[in-house]
DNA sequence: TCTTCCATGTAAGAGGTTACATGATTGA
DNA sequence: TCAATCATGTAACCTCTTACATGGAAGA
């Protein structure tokens, strides 16, 4: 999903500035599915302004810097729609965990166990932040992706704990009857 | 995780052309945590060789084009070592689905059954090809990885078993009482 | 006083993908 | 006969990140 559709979708769900956003792709309930760096919203919500499918009015604050908000036109919904009709593409999901944890075997093994264990520690402190989004006043949707994030960490957590004594032991194994 | 230290740890494991390395990548266990095209790893395998991290040799095959074959130096093994004594960036899991779902439920709300029942289905075809891939002499840390991939599209698809009726029924509802 | 938060933007560059070019062989 | 598999590579393009620039207000 490139930026222009995220942005498209977030103002679905409610008018936002770019700063606003990138705030919610940073920390909020997209941030275990999905990115963005001002480098790319601010542009991406400049275009999509000239094109027609968002409108921006600018705000002024009271002790704060002006905001720009952006909100969905007809057209930009229309766009939007049409994008869901097609099938999602697979998920990609891309990690320097399970890479290492594969070449570790080959070129370092005692590296193994540190990386499960450090990961571990990762899963315990994700798990935890992405419970503390959990509110009571969000849309069924919002707090379905949360818990299935939450259930998704929760899941990774205890197939290390109950796989990793095995892993290790066969590496030492390996190790030991190759010399 | 960049092309270059994808191709360095996948030859740590083993001799292989580009040609191996890309389906590795697409087919093998690398394939749900790791993605790259022949644009980028032929190119990336030409440099890694000028740099002397690996080296190359041709092989003529009885029926088949040439391959060049490359293999790990010793430069190249530092160099691995060296990228895994740090720690792992976190995964990177951007899923266009769990954004459909989101957006889906502001702007076309009937679409959200289609979403989650398209993607239980997916989920059962997925784990159905990544247990096809587990063999008997694979090593351990390549078991470990592909049964981890096999527990997380479980743990998915039980979620969204057992969560479907609640969101679709929390869905209508929320659609109902605002008209 | 220093850091963090608010807020927007640009330019350069990294890092990829897609599409193309080529061509023999094997299986359906 | 037609598609798929094996096999390598290039060039154009696209998307996004990083780093920079700016600056006031609030909290520690």
């Amino acid at each position: 999903m490139d930026v222009r559709t995220l942005c498209l979708g977030i103002l679905a769900l409610g008018d936002a500035s770019g700063y606003e956003i990138k705030k919610m792709v940073a920390e909020g309930s997209f941030s275990f599915f999905s990115e963005a760096s001002y480098g790319s919203i601010y542009p991406a919500l400049t275009k999509l302004t000239d094109e027609g499918f968002v409108t921006c009015r600018a705000m002024s604050q009271n002790k704060r810097p002006d905001k720009k908000v952006y909100s969905l036109t007809e057209k930009g919904q229309r766009a939007l729609t049409d994008q869901l009709r097609k099938a999602p593409g697979p998920d990609k999901n891309r990690s320097e965990f399970l890479a290492a944890l594969l070449f570790a075997e080959a070129v370092s093994p005692d590296r193994v166990s540190d990386l499960v264990n450090e990961r571990i520690e990762d899963h315990d402190t994700r798990i935890r932040s992405l419970e503390a989004l959990l509110a009571d006043d969000m849309s069924p949707a919002s707090r379905f992706v949360l818990e299935y994030g939450v259930a998704m960490q929760k899941a990774a957590l205890s197939y290390l704990q109950n796989h990793q004594d095995d892993l290790l032991a066969q590496i030492t194994n390996s190790g030991e009857a190759a010399e």
